[in-house]
DNA sequence: TTGTATGCAAAAGGTTTGCAATGAT
DNA sequence: ATCATTGCAAACCTTTTGCATACAA
């Protein structure tokens, strides 16, 4: 995510701009992969060691409720996050947890079902499970599901 | 699930037949809405008031990696279970985060993306994001988004 | 100056684990 | 008789909250 968007964004919704923000949203569209909470401030401590665990989480679900990044679901236990908002899918290995993105345009025009529930559709992504790269090559090491990455400091 | 389902399950994979698995089994597919543990551990705590909430988590993770039911992704913070493993679809709901299953065969064989990756995909599903029935009737009141069903007991 | 964001600490919510006792086979 | 499961309690991980301070506008 560029800069400027950032600014753009903070300004449109009044918010002010703090390095804290710019610094997270960074992050996040610098990871591929659908981070959790702890793997972006684990990021973004390199560049600015004092920032808290609560302020990662704050900016996150700010932004998301404003609908710039956006909240992804995902089987573990942890919150993950992505900053693309436009339509995609997404791959996710049963191994390993990891979540890939998928562009496909085809895959972008499906026909909407009928409504028969009355449920509104706005969007919506397909989510592919199978076997990662790592994980299905049968003879190399697998990727372990990591359970969390090491906690530091509060 | 037909009690002789859980039985047949259970003897195939060389696990005991308790009465608690014979339970929650059940009342997760009588649910229709993606549970989370607590969700189902009320249910089952009305025909079994002495079954703790541990078991219910180890039950679902036991059944859940030999894939006889699912654990489904869901932004909230809570793991949520289906027991449909067929291939099916979802209606999450952005306001109240309900998720619904939908039934389109139309929906179910969908061009595979090529695997430039070396991702196996093993299946699918589509998740469509949106406002559900009652949340999106305008005028009457919105379907609150629950935090957690109170916690009674260890 | 004014109001919101941040950092810290603590609480709350969600999940897993160790172990003795129970129960299925 | 044997071995896995259960229940409990405690630990652990994840997320939220209260409040004083710092910062953007």
């Amino acid at each position: 995510m560029p800069e400027a968007d950032i600014e753009r964004i903070c300004r449109q919704h009044s918010l002010p701009l703090t390095a804290q923000r710019r610094i997270v949203l960074q992050a996040l569209s610098l990871r591929p992969t659908h981070p959790t909470v702890d793997d972006l401030w684990s990021d973004v401590r390199q560049a600015m060691p004092e920032i808290s665990r609560t302020t990662v989480y704050r900016i996150l679900e700010t932004f998301a409720h404003l609908g710039v990044i956006r909240k992804v679901g995902h089987p573990d236990s942890a919150a993950r996050y992505e900053s693309r908002t436009s339509r995609h899918h997404h791959l996710l290995c049963l191994q390993c947890g990891r979540m890939e993105d998928l562009d496909d345009a085809s895959l972008d025009t499906i026909r909407l079902p009928g409504l028969k529930t009355g449920f509104q559709i706005e969007d919506y992504s397909i989510q592919f499970r199978g076997l990662c790269s790592r994980c299905s090559a049968p003879a190399k090491p697998r990727l372990k599901r990591r359970k969390t990455a090491g906690r530091t400091k509060a």
